[in-house]
DNA sequence: ACTGTCTGCCCC
DNA sequence: ATTCTGC
DNA sequence: GCAGAATGGGCAGACAGT
């Protein structure tokens, strides 16, 4: 029977009951899976490699050599640890297990250590970073009658595929895919892979080459499956209009924007190395690009950890004159800088009220709300259907409202009042306007759900 | 069994 | 995600 | 430029209360 988070809740009781001083604190937080000490995984991994190259790990206990770097110079000391430390990224990189890693490298050493943990198709190696895409290792198949396939690993994105009009759904349709226990009749929405790398096949690591050889080997390879397996769309030019033109094209074909990469230089797959070879384009990225918005401050979160003492986040709102209320439209918390949100707490703390105004409308509770007497401008990458907030509810959807992707703050609007905010007719309009919103609206005529 | 809220996880 | 900040 | 830490929306599934 389910009372599993009874058990769970009285463990984590007991463990916080023994804590003393500030031992509670971090009983908390390694619980939450964020320590909060400024030094997290790859802190860490310097670390080690510096544990390692002092005192080798695959020694005969006890150990007689403590610290081998005694008699090396400085720079000889900082050269052995940075290429230990490369050693051990790279490692982590195409195989991030630390279960297998510990125990080679006790047994035998930082050096032989990439021998035993490779890179192999069915354990995911990191992506690149800060990227929208995750390496995945899939089943593998092959083109037909040619090479076959023995194992792979492919880069690729999976994205909701609409079989009749044969194009790319939001991520918001992907994501409502059964994750547990999906028989094959349940499964409503298709999924299409886009395959844009290839970093192994047939027992060969291809991260060392170029990605032009890499997408070369990828196209060669496999084959297309339409509506299962396609090559992400790729252009190849040196030219700037060439390449806004493309990011045109890519939006209104549904897709969030395009990855930039290097053909021949510095074109590895080497994270551990470096982590900027690749550049994200978006359109919201643009300045003067991309939905900005106008929007009241309804309340205030506090903030914690750096923030502690000043608001983290914020509700906004949006104004709708037909109800004449603020609706909400989402939580903020990013594109503040400290001294913004110093500013923002110092001039708040005179604009808390008890309770909500009877013309807030919300369903999120702030920790402190405010009159409504300061508007921001904000922008974002889209709008949303929200199953929490609340702005143009009834226009766009009878009972559910919008919301914003990925919202940040630019600027106060001093110039502006509350009631001169982007209205909720606005707001619409924006969501409608939206390319991948118009590419489905031949679905309209009375929405298919509660229709059985 | 139904329903509202929380958690895990993921996502961008 | 996106953004800011210390090093 | 990296690494880390603040913060965002939103889904399915799990849990808890009725």
């Amino acid at each position: 029977m389910g009372r599993s988070m009874t058990k769970k809740v009285e463990k984590m009781q007991g463990l916080m009951v023994a804590c003393r001083h500030a031992e509670t604190r971090f009983v908390v937080r390694s619980l939450g899976g964020k320590l909060r000490i400024g030094l997290a995984e790859q802190s860490a991994l310097q670390a080690l490699a510096q544990a390692c190259v002092m005192t080798p790990p695959n020694q005969e206990r006890p150990a007689q050599i403590l610290d081998a770097t005694r008699e090396m110079s400085a720079e000889k000391t900082k050269a052995a640890v940075d290429e230990a430390a490369l050693v051990l990224k790279t490692v982590c990189c195409e195989c991030p297990t630390y279960d297998e890693i510990v125990p080679v490298l006790l047994e035998h050493g930082l050096d032989k250590l990439p021998d035993h943990c490779k890179i192999r198709a069915g354990v995911p190696l990191k992506p690149m970073l800060a990227h929208p895409t995750k390496a995945q290792s899939v089943q593998p198949f092959s083109r037909s009658g040619i090479d076959p396939c023995t194992s792979c690993i492919l880069d690729s994105e999976a994205v909701a595929w609409d079989t009749e009009k044969k194009q790319i759904l939001p991520f918001q349709v992907l994501s409502t895919r059964k994750r547990k226990d999906a028989g094959a009749s349940e499964i409503k929405v298709q999924v299409c892979v886009f395959g844009f790398d290839l970093l192994f096949l047939n027992g060969e690591s291809l991260v060392t080459q170029t990605f032009e050889k890499r997408r070369e080997k990828l196209r060669a390879s496999f084959k297309e499956v339409e509506g299962e397996f396609a090559f992400a769309k790729s252009m190849d030019s040196t030219n700037v209009e060439d390449i806004q033109e493309f990011l045109d094209e890519s939006v209104k074909g549904n897709c969030e924007g395009l990855m930039v990469k290097t053909l021949d230089r510095d074109a590895t797959y080497e994270i551990a190395k470096r982590s900027r070879n690749w550049l994200k384009l978006k359109k919201d990225y643009l300045d003067g690009v991309g939905d900005t918005i106008d929007v009241v401050v309804l309340g205030g979160f506090l903030g914690k950890g750096k923030r502690t003492g000043v608001y983290g986040g914020f509700l906004l709102g949006c104004y709708d004159p037909e109800n004449e209320e603020f609706q909400s439209i989402c939580k903020i918390g990013t594109g503040f800088s400290e001294e913004d949100l110093q500013k923002h707490s110092a001039f708040f703390k005179d604009h808390i009220i008890d309770a909500p105004k009877s013309y807030y409308r919300h369903s999120i509770e702030p920790d402190h709300w405010f009159d409504a007497v300061q508007v921001w401008e904000i922008k974002c990458a889209d709008l949303s259907i929200s199953p929490v907030h609340k702005a143009a509810v009834g226009i766009v959807d009878p009972e559910k409202g919008i919301s914003l992707r990925f919202p940040r703050f630019l600027r106060v609007r001093e110039d502006k009042t509350a009631e001169q905010a982007t209205s909720a007719q606005q707001i619409a309009d924006m969501y409608n306007s939206q390319d991948q919103v118009k590419n489905q609206a031949s679905n309209k005529g009375g929405e298919d759900e509660e229709f059985y």
